[in-house]
DNA sequence: TATAATTTTTAGGTTTGTCTAAAATTTAAT
DNA sequence: ATTAAATTTTAGACAAACCTAAAAATTATA
């Protein structure tokens, strides 16, 4: 399996996880900034793999085998960011472009002893699920903090958007995984809501709460 | 760069290192195991790029642009197979292959962080010198076993050969990184060697021999 | 439902890195 | 110094993954 081969069934299968309908070319291409004609041509190719069902004009799905392959991937790129956050050092928005080419190594028994090396761990920095040896995921309940409502309190458990930009603001508020976070008003007018983090009450945009995962 | 020049660039360095000469279309073709015409294909793209000498049917060497960028792949190269070593628990002879994979992800950060968390190592798990960030290497002087005399008393600090073939012979003959050898016969007539590791005595073949650095 | 807009596919072309076969050059052997 | 052998390069082709432009199919609109 090539590169390129793994980040199409990679990126069908995070697009699956949001819409769960069949994917189209075009949301494919857009998300990995490329045309749909290559699309056309990949989609042709993996399903003559049997890696996904594809019926023109109709939008594509992967099969089970494919789903268990783009499982892995996703197992390699979240494991690859544990080991750079909690080994070497490096902060939650610095890991994913790096994790992307670690992504592609191939040995199971690489990856298999990354995670015992790693603990076992069922989540990566960003509080996404990894998936084990045999693609099972542990699924957490978690809403965002926009549907959250005034006086409620939760914990943060993970972030929707991982953009660097996005990632680094968190850290300027002081906001991370395992912060307790209480709603101490939620303006009508805008949707903007007026939380405590720890000691600390700052003022976030519906923006900024409707990418924050809460517990 | 591609993994492909990357590849070239580190094969022209390693055939360098052992003879120091300029290097031929074919060498480099037999050690690839690819075509001459392939590599000349892929010379002419080095050379225009600025990192090798290559004169048409004369042979090629690493400009100095060339010979630090092959440096930093073979620093790479070596901080993984530490890493696996000695973090994940992989035997020596079952590195080389994902170290292969490995040499090629791209960010300096990465591997300067590596360097870090394994305590900067000098060499690798088979005893090879591990460039630093700059490109330095501290070459310790070792000869090879082969050129010892009866009586002498060494340890051994390196393998030649690093096949899983002969890795694996040797943890057979408990032989490894550190342990100390004694001559105690040379067989003129095959040019064997009877010696003692620790308090095994056994007999090796003159190619063990020779493939065999000794301190 | 006919037409317009959008989406998707096809057709044909480019780049990278490989190959085989033939030509050019160098090296070795009379 | 010729000729023969080996090495190296060139010429032309191919697969992978991408592209643009045009054609086909689907979806939306009047
Ligand atoms: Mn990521
Ligand atoms: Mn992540
Ligand atoms: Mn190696
Ligand atoms: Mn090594």
């Amino acid at each position: 399996m090539t590169f390129s081969e793994e980040n199409y069934l990679k990126t069908i299968y995070h697009l699956t996880w949001v819409s769960d309908a069949d994917i189209s070319t075009n949301a494919i291409a857009e998300k990995m900034e490329t045309k749909a004609s290559s699309v056309t041509d990949m989609l042709k190719k993996l399903s003559e793999k049997d890696l996904v069902n594809y019926v023109k004009y109709q939008g594509v799905s992967l099969t089970d085998k494919g789903k268990l392959a783009a499982k892995m991937i996703v197992r390699k790129h979240r494991l690859w960011e544990c080991f750079l956050v909690e080994k070497l050092d490096f902060s939650w928005d610095e890991v994913h472009d790096i994790a992307e080419q670690l992504e592609h190594i191939k040995s199971e028994e690489l990856i298999n002893k990354l995670d015992d090396f790693l603990g076992n761990p069922t989540e990566d920095p960003h509080g996404d699920p990894i998936p084990d040896a045999n693609g099972r995921i542990i699924k957490v309940e978690k809403q965002l903090l926009s549907e959250f409502e005034k006086n409620q309190i939760g914990i943060c458990v993970g972030v929707k958007d991982t953009s660097s930009d996005f990632l680094k603001y968190l850290d300027k508020q002081e906001i991370a995984l395992g912060s307790q976070i209480e709603i101490m008003e939620k303006e009508s007018f805008d949707s903007s809501f007026r939380i405590r983090v720890g000691t600390k009450e700052i003022t976030i945009s519906n923006k900024i709460a409707s990418n924050l995962y809460i517990k």
